[in-house]
DNA sequence: GGCGGTAATATGGTATACCATCATACAATA
DNA sequence: TATTGTATGATGGTATACCATATTACCGCC
């Protein structure tokens, strides 16, 4: 039994242990992002409490963050509501989002690496998977994937911590674009597009794909803002 | 006493009751900021609540809020401590800023304002004013107002918001930066070509003067964090 | 004297109780 | 019937009390 050598077996207990807080602010995250709650609805905390079976404390702190992350509004002594977003908003987001993501792309394309190359591609591959998928979460599963897999090769990871949190403010309109049942097929395309420019090493190429993948999904997006339907 | 005509004079009742928590989070925030904490310090609640006179609810409430925004760390079962921040950290945050600041620079030199024109060079002037001042924090405050008036010129409202937190987190770098005495005037010339090339209405060149003013702010800062001296 | 175990302490996690404020509804009076 | 005042309820804001856990300190035993 000697200490001086680590012994690969058993190394450090990293067992993160979740707290209540932690469930409850991802199921409230998740909750808002899935559009179970209407934008400008009123998040209650003591039926949330029963809800969720825990206490305010939990709740409001849970609120907190999720304030911080624009999910959801203080209306001071009336209570938390459920962000709402107009379309100038969401255009900015999705501006910031071009910024970034070809910013990534870029540099991705400028410093090929092998095993990116594989992962990127079986990241493609998923989405093409899930484009048949019944469940549009799953394809919004693979599509947040393919992009986790470029930002972090760039090396950009609080770039990408940016871009979801970006991205959960904008999930209604995420969730209806994806639902345009033509616009995946495009947005495949783009993405295939995206893949061969990082890999063929072409930064240009590769910043011109983005910004027809977010370009397409914006105006998509503003359709449905300007038509005041959902 | 005709209602149906709006008087001017007492017109909507807009106070905004700040709660205690909006309170302890300005402070907290600057404090931190101001770097009366040092990176990777524990916070300790009970402490905090008898210094600042409230309860342990407002001061989670108010850390929750802070470590969304990247302030603070939590370390579970362990409590808050101060973000500390790397170089490769403090690289990506140069880099984001950058394409958000040049961006907005850009948008403002594409579309000049008469009245954007005036108030851009206050803000410059009074960059110029704290150049001399003793208290180094005025002169953050004057360049953090330059860049504010370009943001909401540009219409950038959120990239704006992600800047200053951006800013937050390397405030340490930023007073460092600042406090290098022969870096105050090559900032102020790097702002004030930044001034010129938007008000002459060059988007590229207004790019180019924001790039210069980044990459000299964040080679110093690199020198800072580099060289473990603080 | 070092090592292991147990007790004590520090501190975060959670629940609850109480208070302040705002909105709404109802009633009384003109 | 309309208007205004008041009471009541819903709900957020704040404080406190209690519990869980982890770290530390101390003590006895080998």
């Amino acid at each position: 039994m000697q200490m001086t050598q680590p012994d690969a077996a058993l190394q450090k207990i990293e067992k993160a242990p979740q707290t209540l807080r932690d469930i409850v602010q991802d199921r409230l995250r998740e909750a808002i992002i899935d559009g179970r709650f209407a934008p400008g609805e009123r998040l209650v905390e003591r039926p949330l409490c029963d809800q969720l079976g825990v206490s305010r404390t939990v709740i409001r702190e849970t609120i907190r963050f999720l304030e911080a992350e624009g999910l959801v509004e203080i209306i001071p002594n009336r209570g938390p509501i459920v962000s709402t977003l107009t379309w100038d908003q969401a255009r900015q987001i999705y501006d910031i989002r071009l910024l970034l993501e070809s910013a990534a792309a870029a540099a991705c394309a400028q410093a090929p690496h092998p095993e990116f190359a594989t992962e990127l591609g079986q990241a493609l591959t998923a989405v093409g998977a899930t484009m048949e998928d019944t469940e549009w979460a799953n394809l919004l599963q693979a599509t947040t994937r393919f992009y986790e897999v470029i930002f972090l090769q760039a090396g950009h990871s609080i770039a990408w911590d940016i871009v979801q949190r970006l991205n959960g403010r904008i999930s209604r309109l995420r969730a209806l674009t994806l639902a345009a049942r033509n616009r995946e097929r495009s947005g495949m395309s783009h993405m295939k597009a995206i893949h061969d420019a990082i890999l063929s090493g072409d930064p240009d190429q590769a910043r011109l794909a983005v910004q027809n993948h977010i370009s397409d999904a914006a105006n998509t997006a503003r359709s449905f803002l300007e038509n005041p339907d959902t």
